[in-house]
DNA sequence: TTTTTTGCAAACCATTTGCAATTAG
DNA sequence: CTAATTGCAAATGGTTTGCAAAAAA
């Protein structure tokens, strides 16, 4: 099963590593078709699969279960803003604290996500009714 | 609107507090049902959303995108066995050290997630091979 | 009686898949 | 050529919802 190099799948990942909002499939299908005014939902979802595959891309699941996707692949965590929806790239990462006891306790750990839910600096500063467009919120003790 | 106490609703809450595996929506569903045979899904879906707008109880979104429950509501990690499926709670929490430096930037940081991905103690013994009944699992560079 | 909740079934929506036609190698 | 990939459409599978009947308050 070799794999083959084609027009659909640069362009899914061209736009979502120009993409810095970590796109859902469907988002980055509506940008890919600027590009490709013919590609099938179907073969992005493919392709997103197959990047994943190659370590070219990452998976992010944050609350709400959908898949969003994101070029940047060094370990890092995100904030998602609970008012307009936005996910940031944080720079560092926070480390697994518990994974010294586990690996102790005969636990295999190899990797671990982490997300912080808030209100982004634009956001906070309003007064607290609804922001712009965005997803909504449910909060929840983490 | 006032709430009321039915007997699905408090079904829903014993069965999930009674489980150490963190079922999700449909696994709940069939053990609601050996104890209240007609419930429907419908029925156990809107009762968890209830119990988690009172507070009673976490969803939890893992990889793979299902939305797990959690009646344990003090702020916890989960580590998740990539080979068997396993979901545990962990007993510390790994505390989110970018909120400080979000917070100084204006950042509104109301809550976090952890998860750890890796092999549980039964798992990580074995070979190699495919563990018990489970989930499968993609790596992903955390 | 009044209002919420249930059970059932249909609707939704993100994601996956079967298949014949294309296309890269 | 010929095997992988595409577009399309149909199928999945988890979750949500409309509605009339049932049951708390």
């Amino acid at each position: 099963m070799k794999r083959r190099a084609t027009p659909q799948m640069s362009a899914v990942y061209d736009v979502l590593a120009a993409s810095r909002d970590h796109p859902t499939a469907v988002q980055l299908f509506q940008r890919v078709r600027r590009i490709l005014p013919r590609v099938s939902l179907g073969t992005v979802y493919r392709n997103l699969d197959k990047l994943r595959d190659a370590g070219r891309l990452r998976v992010v699941r944050l609350e709400g279960g959908l898949a969003h996707y994101d070029a940047m692949i060094e370990p890092h965590d995100h904030f998602v803003c609970e008012r307009c929806g936005a996910v940031i790239d944080l720079p560092g990462r926070a480390p697994a604290l518990d994974a010294g006891a586990l690996r102790a306790a005969g636990y295999d750990v190899r990797w671990h996500t982490t997300a912080l839910y808030g209100a982004c600096a634009g956001c906070a500063d309003r007064p607290s009714g609804r922001a712009g467009r965005g997803a909504p919120a449910h909060g929840q003790a983490g």
